[in-house]
DNA sequence: TTGTATGCGTTATCAT
DNA sequence: ATGATAACGCATACAA
């Protein structure tokens, strides 16, 4: 990348307005009143006289008062805002996640405060501690290393989703074990008998293996296995691997992750074999690349935005005081291009 | 997706922790001074003797005492946090500029309050003011409808990247012309003569197309055009468009956006041409799913990161007083599997 | 070095 | 219906 020089416009420095936004005092001096009579003219709790009401109003956009949040949340008690911890912001199923806590928040006037955990248990307690540090009134930790043992107050409606500590109370979480399972009937479904899994380290990748290798278990059938790590290039790799010798390749792949499957698409389309035809492939979390893919890829859906809304409902529970249970989603197959009938 | 019933956790509803955190005059009480004391043994301002920060860090750490966002703000005047808006959160290419002014605002121990434009101005609008109401030092807008209508003060140091509304001063941006002049000059030095643009709504579509027509001009040539939304299947329909016809198909395809370039290559695999030897393809953006397609995608790569980097540090700049000039980058070719040497 | 006192901008309580 | 005033939690100028 390279940055170039500036622009030809102007330098900007100093304030184009008023340095000192109008308070609420300049509002109530103007339109000779109280600061009280000011604020609950404004914040429409107390009772005041249409005509008192109208002077008020008229003055505070006259000189563009704007209650300052500030004091607001410092007597309230609150910040109306939400923190939120995700594992990488650009990673799309975090995004998806990000948008649908947004959406619900903005419903209810309150915002977001970001931070990344970049899944590291040191990084994600500092970003715990920052948020906090804003008097947030709640948050969503998304992948959490550290679990029961984040610096946070429970009281505070703070939530876990696909937390890697097992156990929480208040937790949205996904039935990884039952997708596997799905995966597996889909391929028996279509008839693939010699069968192969492509995981990664961690809780999660675990448990879609264990709902696999159980199913077809069931079926009398064992599987060959190969160990990647979310990466294009790992499923790459496993599918070098898996398809090198010209002895008994198998005829479907079912991997933790899409990235994942999408290296073996590729691995398979440079050995020149056809999918589905000769080798069914099937990846997890129905990111935006999988329809993407060529062909397209058959994946276990990951229902990220309704978790996410899930995620905020239950923060939103408990900062109000209510009771809130945990949540399980069930994961479900997106049937594309990349499984069907052999031959 | 399926919500199933819920885990058989308890429900969580009342604290497991004092309810109110204590308070500086808490904890000045228990360290035997006054509360100005503790305020200058823990913010480090002022001047303490070692035995009696000694005292106060022993007593503020037992009591579980953390300085109030809410009150400290409101006396120092600031919050030391930044608001970001942008179109999509879960576009990848924003989710890159996020990381990156989040990754910079941490080192200045500040936070990012998020928001989401959806592409629609009256959003932006009300996105701009829930942040404002947060009493943000400054912030940052990611392709902006509104531009200079912004409901924003100029002096608290808001920063537009990639403005939909161009002429302002304080900016970050895209040499979007030089980008269509890159991609030209690649379809041609690879010799391809008959060459074809998928474009979308938008100024920054125009402008990519802009350097790729005078660039062609100059070789003297023409090329078809085909006008989408972004979308892959809009990239779809102009693949089937543009190959229609057993005639004159073109052999360079240069797409305004990487899925839209994702759509012409899926269109060229249904066709049963060759990538790159009978067709070449060019996107923009640089996008991950580049190099997830098939063949992988050469594409026009949009700095995103380091524009974020650069967008924060201006805005830091203008919050911290100093002056700031606009900044604008040069795209850059990454090339990939998709060009290269016809047949 | 430490304490006292004031102010930050608002809401809420209590009189009037 | 309206006004005076006390918090809210902290930082800081000033006095000691």
């Amino acid at each position: 990348m390279t940055r170039s020089k500036p622009l030809g416009s102007p330098a900007l420095t100093s304030p184009a307005v008023p340095l000192r936004a109008a308070g609420i005092r300049e509002v109530a001096r103007q339109a000779g009143v109280s600061i009280a009579t000011v604020s609950r003219a404004l914040g429409g709790g107390g009772a005041v006289s249409p005509q008192t009401r109208e002077r008020v109003l008229e003055q505070a956009t006259a000189l563009g008062y704007e209650p300052s949040p500030l004091g607001r949340n410092l007597v309230r008690g609150r910040s109306d805002l939400l923190g939120l911890i995700v594992p990488n912001v650009s990673f799309p199923l975090y995004g998806e996640m990000i948008r649908a806590v947004e959406d619900v928040l903005s419903r209810h006037g309150m915002s977001i405060l970001l931070a990344s955990s970049h899944d590291d248990a040191a990084t994600e307690r500092s970003a715990a501690q920052h948020i906090m540090r804003h008097a947030v009134d709640g948050g969503i930790v998304i992948n959490s290393r550290l679990g029961a043992a984040l610096p946070v107050r429970q009281r505070l409606g703070w939530v876990q989703v696909a937390s890697e500590v097992p156990g929480l109370p208040n937790r949205v979480e996904l039935d990884n074990e039952a997708g596997g399972d799905v995966a597996a009937h889909e391929l028996l479904a279509t008839r693939r008998r010699r069968l192969a899994f492509v995981g990664a380290p961690g809780r999660e990748s675990q448990e879609r293996e264990r709902g696999f290798a159980r199913t077809l278990a069931a079926a009398g059938l064992t599987y060959r296995r190969f160990e990647g790590d979310y990466s294009e290039l790992s499923g790459l790799q496993a599918g070098e691997t898996l398809f090198a010798g010209p002895d008994e390749w198998p005829d479907g792949v079912f991997a933790a992750g899409d990235l994942m499957a999408a290296g073996v698409l590729r691995a398979l389309h440079q050995r020149g074999l056809k999918v589905p035809q000769q080798v069914a492939v099937i990846g997890f979390d129905d990111a935006v690349i999988a329809s993407l893919l060529y062909p397209r890829l058959t994946s276990i859906r990951q229902p990220a935005y309704p978790m996410g809304v899930a995620a905020v409902e239950l923060a939103l529970r408990l900062i109000g005081g209510q009771s809130a249970e945990p949540v399980m989603f069930t994961p479900e197959l997106v049937r594309r291009e990349s499984t069907g009938p052999p031959d």
